[in-house]
RNA sequence: GCGCCCGUAGCUCAGCUGGACAGAGCACCGGCCUUCUAAGCCGGUGGUCGCAGGUUCGAGUCCUGCCGGGCGCGCCA
């Protein structure tokens, strides 16, 4: 709609261009948007306002010239000149209709288009590492990365979601030592636990089965495991404890020992993650192991290439990549002077992973607290010939849980934090997808149980479910009335939709595409929270003025017709935001 | 010190990529269930959009500088 409306004006500008205009005008200038203002009309445009100058002319007169130059279309009951030079633009009754029409017609399909024209995005997020359960911070990532790739897919994007497994880093070494000590523990060993270990119960979880699986074949007297060994912190160094102490169960266990509890403790963790995801609706495509990344040699392969490339250099005896000359603050190492490789190395060479794949476009979703990362992963990428466009962070700011005024704490190694599991089954998987996703990712979002367990206005995923469920009761009602909904006379009839409630409807419905497709652009998903929200209240408004089921069929059918283009709307929108739309409440 | 995000009604936040009088929910006050779900609706109270400059016909929105809050700046991950 607003693209005809536009070419309307392209059409009467070129007419005006040889006499009352004398300025070249820009096909993409002319814009048109929808009104915010119902007394403005349903589209406006400022383009005599941008004109005005350049053209010598006061922006009213402008207006009032092209509004005059524009040809007669269908679409339009009539077009005015207002305010300070906007030309606002009132649809003929047909045309609104039409946006219902299309609802109806295109049915779970409304509001998709092929904008994306089916480039590839790999969209990867959560990415936690397997070293404990998902908490309330995941959450939020995998609510957002679950509906950026809804939308992304709504407007026409070839989108696959992936999961980075970060297995192959001294985190999964120290989740495998915390499982073991946790395991002779459990057979009465005086061992200390680490001070850097992981604490929390489901460590106790994993070294039960692996007791179950084992027997005692995996113990050693706490004497041979601490020969040797350095102090733990408060009296020494937490980490040169836990890395003697991995690298001392490694010599008692045998690689092969060692090997078999990091397995365990690797699996039993990701069971857990792909088990909670699930359970929240989020799905991916691919799950991606680090591991498999490095032993496939893929990362000495990027470290190569970028040697050949000249954009490395050795300096007291450790690697680093020119990034600085791709627009990083300082240049990284990724290969230390012991040898070892930093995560930078393994981080570059699986997005060079996923280009090689055929992604045009990845899409990271992170923690704010990575933002630093963000110049240096791009820089590596350019440096490594790729385009710097293709790679994109979407960061999180990070949430706070609250019971009502309570500011619950949430520490991460000692295991006092809020699992998304735990939140989940407190106040829902609907009320946790749309509460996660009701504000700009880039707003630190205050989680308040209590209020996103409220049954009211407070929590908008009702509010929403409650509109749906409404149109549905109405439909129960009708047929238990002996009645039945004439498709047919409703569309003969739309004319009688003709009150300020239903035309505030139909601005909505119209209104739903275009937000799709921002919110896909912008990577703002919590403007279709936002816009569906206005539907609904738009819905609810009319259902408590008016009365559906009335005895004239005409008026009825209408009626009819309008409510479930809103539940049709809302059932597409609720899906977007990974929640249900239920048929009663 | 440098970098990123934020600062809008008592509280939590929108503000459609500069436009027409600044919006919503909650809270507070007052109304609406013999009719399709009151998890709802209607009305009211409430704001020098952190402060100061600048750009523009027009700034909550863009630029600069302050102030305040969060986060990040390792050969950690």
């Amino acid at each position: 709609m607003k693209i005809e409306l536009e070419e309307l004006l392209a059409q009467a500008l070129a007419k005006l261009a040889g006499a009352a205009l004398n300025v070249e005008v820009d096909r993409r200038s002319i814009v048109v948007e929808r009104a915010r203002d119902a007394q403005h009309g349903d589209y406006a445009s400022n383009i005599a306002m941008r004109l005005a100058k350049a053209a010598g002319l006061r922006p009213r007169e402008l207006a009032g010239a092209i509004v005059a130059a524009l040809p007669a279309s269908p679409l339009l009951a009539r077009a005015e000149v207002a305010g300070a030079g906007f030309i606002n633009f009132h649809l003929a009754s047909a045309a609104q209709f039409e946006a219902l029409r299309r609802v109806l017609e295109m049915g779970e399909r409304y509001g998709t288009s092929n904008a994306g024209r089916g480039r590839r995005v790999l969209v990867e997020f959560v990415s936690a590492n397997p070293t404990g359960p998902l908490h309330v911070g995941h959450g939020r990532q995998a609510a957002y990365g679950a509906t950026l790739s809804n939308l992304l897919r709504a407007t026409g994007h070839a989108v696959q979601r992936e999961y980075y497994i970060n297995d192959a880093g001294r985190q999964v070494d120290i989740l495998t030592a915390s499982v073991w000590v946790r395991y002779l523990q459990a057979a009465g060993s005086t061992l200390p636990f680490p001070q850097n270990g992981y604490r929390a119960d489901y460590v106790n979880a994993i070294a039960a089965s692996l007791r179950a699986l084992r027997g005692t074949t995996l113990e050693f007297p706490a004497a041979a495991v601490l020969a040797g060994l350095p102090a733990d912190a408060p009296a020494g160094d937490k980490e040169a404890y836990i890395d003697a102490l991995i690298a001392k169960m490694r010599a008692l266990l045998g690689a092969a020992g060692y090997a078999a509890v990091l397995e365990l403790a690797l699996e039993a963790m990701l069971a857990d993650i792909r088990a909670d995801l699930a359970g929240f609706g989020v799905e991916f495509e691919s799950w991606f192991s680090e591991r498999a990344l490095a032993r496939s040699g893929a990362v000495e392969r990027t470290l190569a290439r970028l040697h050949e490339l000249g954009q490395t250099y050795e300096q007291d005896g450790a690697l680093w990549l020119r990034t600085t000359t791709h627009g990083d603050s300082e240049d990284r190492v990724l290969v230390r002077a012991n040898g070892a490789q930093t995560y930078f190395a393994p981080d570059l060479s699986y997005h060079m992973d996923k280009r090689s794949r055929g992604f045009e476009l990845m899409i990271d979703v992170w923690g704010a607290d990575h933002h630093g990362y963000i110049d240096r992963m791009r820089a590596g990428l350019v440096a490594l010939g790729q385009p710097g466009a293709s790679f994109e962070v979407c960061l999180m700011q990070f949430v706070s849980l609250y019971r009502g005024e309570q500011k619950i704490p949430m520490g991460k190694r000692d295991g006092q934090f809020v699992t998304l599991r735990q939140l989940r089954e407190e106040v829902g998987n609907d009320a946790c997808r749309v509460f996660y996703l009701m504000r700009s990712h880039d707003q630190h979002l205050d989680f308040d149980l209590e209020l996103a367990k409220s049954r009211s206005n407070d929590n908008p995923v009702y509010y929403l479910q409650y509109a749906h469920a409404r149109v549905a009761s109405v439909m129960k009602q009708l047929a238990a009335r002996g009645l039945a909904y004439d498709a047919a006379e409703a569309l003969a009839s739309l004319a009688r939709l003709d009150g300020p409630h239903e035309a505030a409807i139909i601005t909505a419905l119209r209104a739903y595409p275009d937000t799709i497709a921002l919110a896909a652009v912008n990577r703002t998903p919590h403007t279709l929270v936002h816009q569906l929200r206005e539907l609904a209240q738009a819905f609810h408004t009319w259902y408590n003025a008016a009365q559906f089921i009335v005895d004239d069929s005409a008026t009825r059918n209408a009626r009819l017709a309008l409510a479930q283009g809103v539940q049709q709307v809302l059932r597409n929108g609720l899906a977007l935001l990974g929640a249900g739309a239920p048929d009663s409440m």
